[in-house]
DNA sequence: TTCACTGTGTTCGCAAACCCACAGAGCCGC
DNA sequence: GCGGCTCTGTGGGTTTGCGAACACAGTGAA
């Protein structure tokens, strides 16, 4: 299930939103060492507690970062697409972390060595805060993921995710089945399936077989618990490129 | 509600740990800029949204990064006292986040204007090293309480809880209500109650109005859930001053 | 066409927490 | 030592989600 060896491109078009924001020089620097692999469905980006290798960019598809238990219950805690980068505890300073990355909707990333990012990112230029203003946004997806654990419903958080997932997505039609949906939420399969129902008798989605349409987006997120739009309005800030104020 | 004026100190004892943690080089640009506060229970070090003016810096009691929901439901999402820092935001260059910082157990702390602080991180040394690996130890300590809200039962929960705040206590006395004890992890008062009934007829703490006394810590992380095993290994991993090899 | 497999629909019982309401019990000041 | 307040104990009824088991349908390969 690994991926195949890498492609080198000279200069790609930078459909990973972080790459897009840095300035020409930044980018100059880093585009001879840009790597571009494929995401296969399922594939562990790095596993609990091993020394990351590489830093992947998405520019397409989606990967989770997961905590699994010891009796095996999972959870995802954060979900990454061409908005983010997998790997931050490479520049946060701790080569590893307790959690795994999986790629939940297959696609494709750039990707750096470690040591060429890092080196980089010690320049302290608009990468590192390219970067850690992401981290940034992670920090809320975070926080809120555990809250919505908590306080919301499963129906509320279905529709989180399905709007999660649909931002990250070129189309209305999500490859993805109830199962895998259960994994990512931390629930039964059953719960999903009704959820998933109750969407579909208000007309909201359509569902087949691993393949599930978005009909109302709008009406999806009228339902959708607050925690959605808080990470979405926070992620915009920080990642929009008129930043706080900062050199360019 | 809010501290006293600022007494300075010329060379405090460093009792938080991050800051002792610096080279004396590093302390020591540091030093002048030092401001010791009490933090007072119930207080709120920054409100969501609202833009931070210091950095705080723990060196007894604790501090609780609370999200708010719209009705009301509060949820503590993680926990500093003198190993950490309160305010990474502005560091990472967020300068805001949508949450907020409550004390939850009086103390002291230090404190920086934030221009002090985001310029010496801006230098790249050893500060921004140990700031940003501290962080990532707070994304950990994030990550497993998303799901242990997910999986464990209050009882394992009220555990986790009641051993992170006594690893940042001086004795094994907590001064806490259960209210307060709810509150932090997003519960009924009533669910601590009985949770905390077993825990008292096992033996394993004594409380009565406002006091929990921990009599038998060994048993308490026998019936803990592993996610409080997994933040305090990553934490000491990553704050143990023989990090990796990074230049000190 | 047949067969195996995967994905979805459905059921029943059970346990954990929740909501609400109120009772008692420790603690304080006057 | 008497209110008044805060903190803790308790009960009943309801909801949500879990566990396990099974039926059935769409899909693709032999």
């Amino acid at each position: 299930m690994n991926p195949k060896s890498p492609a080198k491109t000279t200069l790609p078009p930078a459909a990973n939103l972080l790459l897009a924001a840095l300035p020409a020089a930044d980018f100059g620097r880093l585009a001879p060492h840009l790597q571009s692999i494929p995401l296969p469905q399922g594939w562990a980006l790095y596993e609990s507690g091993s020394m990351m290798r590489h830093v992947y960019f998405p520019t397409v598809g989606i990967v989770s970062l997961v905590t699994t238990m010891g009796n095996g219950d999972v959870s995802d805690i954060a979900l990454t697409g061409n908005e983010g980068v997998v790997g931050i505890s490479l520049f946060m300073g701790g080569d590893t972390t307790p959690s795994r990355a999986i790629v939940r909707v297959e696609g494709h990333a750039y990707r750096f060595p470690a040591g060429i990012l890092r080196q980089e990112f010690e320049r302290g230029g608009e990468l590192q805060h390219v970067l850690l203003r992401y981290t940034q946004a992670l920090i809320t997806q975070m926080a809120q993921t555990a809250v919505c654990n908590r306080h919301h419903a499963i129906d509320q958080q279905l529709c989180r995710s399905l709007l999660l997932i649909l931002d990250r997505s070129p189309s209305n039609a999500i490859a993805i089945t109830q199962e895998q949906l259960a994994n990512m939420m931390g629930v039964r399969r059953e719960g999903i399936t009704e959820a998933a129902q109750h969407l579909q008798d208000a007309g909201l989605i359509h569902y087949r077989r691993g393949r599930i349409t978005v009909l109302d987006r709008t009406r999806l997120e009228e339902r959708v618990c607050e925690c959605y739009g808080v990470v979405k309005r926070e992620t915009d800030r920080l990642l929009s490129t008129h930043g706080t104020g900062r050199a360019r």
